[in-house]
DNA sequence: TGTCTACCTGATAATTCTGACAGCTTTCCG
DNA sequence: CGGAAAGCTGTCAGAATTATCAGGTAGACA
């Protein structure tokens, strides 16, 4: 990859967020991942909530069999990619030892010609997190590749991100839109501390009753049923 | 900046978290920034919790007379890098405009030679986030520069991050080490929901006593004093 | 001046949580 | 086989919560 190709890509990913829709964001990523030679362009966001039972947005230019194949077992939870972006930003490659545990979803994937693949995940404050996917069938991912492109490659995953949040983020998490006022988030603040409505009466100098106006009012606009889940919510969304 | 130049950077970078002590990597994350063309590098880190006096770890190799009045001022609070850095991953270069409601702030840090900055942070789905300050006295950052050392300067910021944490973890965040066993974070996750302790008993199939019998260990090994609390830090800690 | 928003307060009843008492079963591991 | 860890259960008193009812004040803005 000789330096004018380099700067190239660079432009075509800085011009990514430029994008007036999710499909056009799509189709440039998906451009701009070819330009970093790879096939496949998949995009997975996570939010935490409901914690029973959390919220994904998928996007991929996968075939669709496998897209069907992998939705249809449950891949999705099981996939040691996926498994390890929940818990670190550090990338992964698709190894054989990484699938020991999932023999069913790694032939499943090759049998659709995703031999080779590289993925990242990264959080933003408010509770959502996204993992990129880049993967293709020919050609290992060499050390020597892995070395010249990785910065290029963590750039695209953020960008991606910051591109994609914008119009997944009311889909996957609409109460990111609620706003609180100052007093509510200040008597939410020593609620996730655990002092109790009489503590923070004390510490705000007004009634218990008030701290419990406030806070039913914080329960009404999450529409949650206790202030346990609203004070939670309030959290993972980063407001507090 | 030639392309071996560039390769021998990459090489540098990713030498970083071979650093076996906090100093060690620091040091390394202060040469890289020099092959980067910066002459100071500071790194943040803050743990979201407790949420009324959230507690941070700074590291940084700006002269001990800035660190003083930065501090004494309570300049973090208001410096609106770290404003932006925490609602946001997008980078955030050092501008006029940006520092127009903090002038004594951005006069301090000129006289200071810290003229020209870029900064970005990254969160990690643990309640932790970072944020990496790269600086010089000498020569703006012009549009072409940034073009070609954005992809490194993500990736740098990145690999702090990843590094730092392992050393920083522990101190800003020393609850991090606390396990909950299977049926707690069970509890835990039908709790942030909104859940009652009876419904949870109905849910599990298990008596309310039980239920209760499981927050209360969570309380205890958290420290908390009540479910709120304790739900609220096992979810930024990215538990549940 | 009227309206809107944020903020504030009281009383009561029903529900839920918390802490402290005491004790059982199963599984895993050395 | 002994012991630790995880899970499970009961009761009861006091504390804290939620859901109702019904109100008042200050400041911003058109």
């Amino acid at each position: 990859m000789d330096s004018s190709h380099k700067t190239y890509i660079e432009d075509q990913l800085q011009a990514l967020l430029a994008a007036e829709s999710l499909e056009a964001l799509v189709q440039r990523l998906e451009v701009a991942a070819r330009l970093l030679g790879f096939d496949h362009f998949a995009y997975g966001m996570r939010f935490v909530a409901p914690f029973t039972a959390p919220r994904f947005e998928l996007v991929n230019n996968y075939p669709d069999a496998w897209q069907r194949e992998y939705s249809e077992n449950g891949y999705l939870m099981q996939d040691p990619t996926v498994l390890h972006g929940m818990r670190s930003i550090s990338p992964v490659l698709w190894e054989d030892s990484l699938f020991a545990d999932s023999r069913p979803l790694w032939e499943g994937a090759r049998s659709f010609g995703l031999n080779h693949g590289w993925a990242q995940s990264s959080f933003s404050g408010n509770g959502v997190s996204g993992m990129v996917t880049l993967s293709r069938s020919a050609e290992d991912l060499s050390a020597s590749e892995l070395r010249h492109k990785t910065p290029l490659l963590v750039w695209f995953n953020q960008l991606a991100h910051i591109g994609l949040q914008q119009f997944l983020m009311s889909k996957v998490a609409p109460e990111s839109m609620i706003k609180l006022t100052a007093r509510e988030l200040e008597v939410l603040r020593w609620t996730a501390d655990g002092k109790t409505s009489y503590e923070i009466s004390l510490i705000l100098g007004i009634s218990e009753r008030t701290v419990n106006f406030h806070l039913n009012n914080v329960i009404g606009k999450f529409q949650t049923t206790n202030k346990v889940a609203a004070t939670v919510k309030a959290v993972t969304l980063g407001l507090i």
